[in-house]
DNA sequence: TTAATGCACAACTTGGGGTTGTGTGCTTTC
DNA sequence: GAAAGCACACAACCCCAAGTTGTGCATTAA
């Protein structure tokens, strides 16, 4: 492909083979090769160089943006000047939402996003450098944040009851925590030791909710899917969750009140982190940072505080 | 790239080296090599396989990213099912114009542009079918369209005069083509044979006006650049050209009438293309077509009729 | 005609990238 | 806690892809 676009600035071989400091007669096979591998002509080759032929002039920009991706690619991972790296805790999270609305208002910011473990290995990726920011809910129980890491909550979610539209308390407008007793709300494929799982143990042991975490995670499709066919179960959602939902099957999605289950986002940075990418995005989030009133909501004890 | 995919894809080795037919030292070569390559290392192995590095998550959708580009572009020159490729004039024309707001309003549509020499080069790729579509003004005098092409007028571009602020009409809000007789319009780059040449032929044999069409083509900023600082000189342009004019030395862009020089745009396909897009970007330019009334408008007796 | 230019073909050489064979470290199992 | 199994790395070898030099052919310019 650089041949190839080499061949098309230099508008011949021979020149083409000075930039690349090979011979002609590499160009030539390499081209060939292509040509062979496409089984198209690129070149019509004239006495006084090489013009591109119709599929080659379609073959071009497609050649150009590979060479720009592949680029992209090795600075992806280049230390120094690589792109803004921050850790978001799933895909679906209100989090990720954040950083694609980030990158709307800002596309000239590079962005590179990763999920991490837990926010063990979170902070420590911080604290090495590895990864510029994370969006967790908590430090650590027991455990403050290290003093070279700052935090501030930049988005409380509120949780949602999602359920088939043969489930008990599908007609409801909006539901209590404390009507929620007794149903069974099904988590799957929450893994042990994170801070999700951390957030439903307490939310359980607080209002002695029957949550049930148990299962692997099938994906969201076949969460969704069961959910939408059984009338015994019932989940929890952020409200920010997009559902994509190919045939919308009657799902429901109640908001829980008295008090409101929140999962509180918030971002950590190392205080001297240097990536000039990382003062637009804080001042982004501050700009757009909304929460619901402290009032009326609950979160773990342990999260951190505003 | 495609190995590092595959590695990810299959969570170690072994699996990525049965799925590419190659052996398990094989794919850890590679792999091995491209970690040298970027200096980075992508995975952490374990007893259990191959997980990613943070550096790896980042690179990750690159590689993926890279992997459909290069998809792309090998679709590019496929026979059979390739992206619809369409013809322009000029890159900077109001044909381009229109191709980019197709793409914006059918953005499933994949889609080529390439530029031809002349009409004749261009009714030949059609009916070859190298490409799917040619935006032209003209019919080649003399020699009507083929039986197996076809042809509408989707857009009347009206030429405006460019003049720099000390020219003599640099102050006229309108002028008529009879007040431009004996300024000097400077057309530079317009390569006989062509049917912009073929058109201010006619538009000076019309009106006796004085175009100098010498001179090579130094690019759109060198043109502007001259025109800007020079009295004597003014040009035409399309009223849809977009000027990419870091400061804009003060140039008039004045409208004309007496009459309004059009230059007008066709589509021309052949009758039996089956390409799918085909349809889509005609319904399209039917939706969108616009032109001025033919009304104290001139252009060209061997132009497309409406 | 002659010279110059520019690409293709042929013969040769080399090292990248594949193979087989083996070693090492981590899990799992009883 | 020894043994078996699994997964990846290293070493030696082999071969062809991709480079090189040398040459030929077609087109253009003088």
């Amino acid at each position: 492909m650089r041949t190839f676009v080499a061949v098309v600035d230099a508008g011949q071989f021979q020149d083409a083979a000075a930039d690349l400091s090979i011979t002609q007669q590499a160009v030539s096979k390499r081209i060939a090769g292509l040509e062979k591998d496409l089984a198209v002509r690129l070149f019509t080759r004239t006495a006084r160089g090489a013009r591109l032929t119709i599929d080659g002039q379609a073959f071009l920009p497609h050649a150009r943006e590979l060479l720009r991706v592949a680029e992209r690619a090795v600075a992806s991972v280049l230390p120094g000047s690589r792109p803004l790296r921050v850790d978001v805790i799933a895909s679906r999270s209100a989090a990720s939402g954040l950083m694609r609305a980030f990158h709307r208002a800002h596309p000239e910011i590079e962005l590179d996003v990763v999920m991490l473990f837990d926010i063990e290995t979170a902070v420590a990726a911080i604290r090495s450098g590895a990864i510029d920011a994370s969006f967790r809910a908590v430090a650590v129980p027991g455990r403050p944040l290290p003093e070279d890491i700052e935090s501030v909550r930049v988005l409380d979610e509120a949780l949602q009851l999602l359920t088939g539209p043969a489930h008990a308390l599908a007609g409801a407008r909006s539901l209590t925590v404390a009507q929620l007793a007794g149903h069974r709300i099904w988590m799957p494929g929450i893994v042990p030791g994170t801070e999700w799982a951390a957030y439903y143990d307490d939310l359980v042991a607080e209002f002695g909710l029957t949550i049930e975490a148990t299962g692997p995670n099938f994906g969201s499709d076949a969460l969704l899917d069961t959910i939408a066919d059984t009338p015994a179960l019932a989940t929890f959602m952020g409200e920010q969750t997009r559902l994509v939902w190919p045939a919308d099957h009657g799902l429901r999605r109640i908001p829980v009140t008295d008090p409101t289950p929140v999962y509180p986002h918030a971002l950590l940075w190392r205080r001297d982190n240097p990536h000039p990418g990382m003062a637009t995005l804080r001042a982004h989030l501050a700009a757009t940072a909304a929460g619901h009133d402290a009032a009326g909501t609950w979160a773990p004890g342990w999260v951190i505080p505003r």
